[in-house]
DNA sequence: CATGCATGAGACAAATATGTATCATACGAA
DNA sequence: TTCGTATGATACATATTTGTCTCATGCATG
């Protein structure tokens, strides 16, 4: 076989325009998404029949790439709180993706169940957290996981901002959610 | 005079409308608005020019019922600790205008500069809170200031999703802020 | 009662976005 | 070279939204 492309690479040029456009403005037209790319909009037709299908490969590919990242990263964490503190390295670099998932609205089927079982892991992690004394065992669970979510957020705002170093956000996070901001 | 209404109700009914319809899909159209009102589309062309213009009304009575109820909550605090924690309960209740300001895109003049005004109270209470010591000083302001801003979002999250109660939001948001979700 | 005014309903034009179809072209494989 | 395929440009029909306008109705004030 004479190694053609996996794939046509214009495919991924149009879900690279269209997580860069549509997370900055999940209003933005198909012309703006196949202008970003390079492409005609006809080409951006020919791979995505509709709007619809379109937000919903972005979507399905920012998971991919969040899920592959993370998965790579915690593979022989040792602990809960090594998992939490690799998962946060893996994740924030990915700011713009994560950006993406932020505006998401309505998912199909297949998208709200990875979501789901993301939600589920999360709340897992957070229970050994507790087992191992790292969180609090009376913090509520989703008050936990809606705050590690959180952090994740202004960790990418705030490198895309400039205003912190990508090196150091991982750590400035996981210190902020163990032991918040006040006076140790 | 006969008491007559200080301004039209149909204004108010509009923004509130608009408030609630926005705030779950900021492209909703203006017919969506309208319905929701109670309210014909060509009133509230009447009273609102353009899109624009609506969105703008709607942005700036958030702001003003923002501030308002921030200002009577820390009227006589004595401590910048008790400022912060007065604001926290004087804004999270406002979750869903809270929601509203935060699909906000682009500003007029007049809005931005009242954006920044807030930014820098902010920015000076968190200072305030360093020289009291309720913040420790290495504490980057900008990641402060994130960080105030995502725990309000969180508590209107949660208490709208029914997982905290709402006479409890602030306590919570002010412990996590200081303390974090580690074990003490 | 009579008048004035705001409203609701609807028609309307213009702009924009979406999805489809056509056609000429360029590129790669046989 | 020749053929097949994907692409870009373009035109097109359709739907949606926006903003304007007109008109009849109802309500409050005089």
């Amino acid at each position: 076989m004479t190694a053609k492309a996996l794939r046509p690479p214009m495919r991924e040029a149009i879900l690279d325009a269209a997580i860069d456009v549509l997370g900055r403005n999940p209003g933005a037209s198909l012309s703006e998404v196949a202008e970003r790319a390079g492409v005609g909009r006809a080409s951006l037709h020919r791979h995505f029949p509709s709007r619809d299908n379109l937000v919903a490969a972005v979507i399905r590919r920012c998971m991919d790439e969040t899920d592959a990242a993370t998965a790579a990263a915690i593979r022989d964490a040792g602990s809960a709180r090594e998992t939490l503190s690799r998962m946060l390295e893996a994740v924030i670099p990915l700011g713009d993706r994560y950006n993406f998932l932020a505006s998401l609205s309505s998912l199909d089927a297949e998208l709200r169940t990875r979501n789901e079982a993301n939600l589920e892991w999360l709340a897992e992690l957070i229970d050994s957290l507790k087992e191992e004394g790292v969180i609090a065992p009376e913090v509520p669970r989703a008050w936990a996981a809606a705050n590690i979510d959180a952090q994740i957020w202004i960790a990418w705002t705030e490198v895309a901002a400039g205003r912190l170093a990508a090196a150091h956000a991982a750590d400035l996070v996981l210190h902020t959610l163990l032991e918040g901001l006040g006076k140790r």
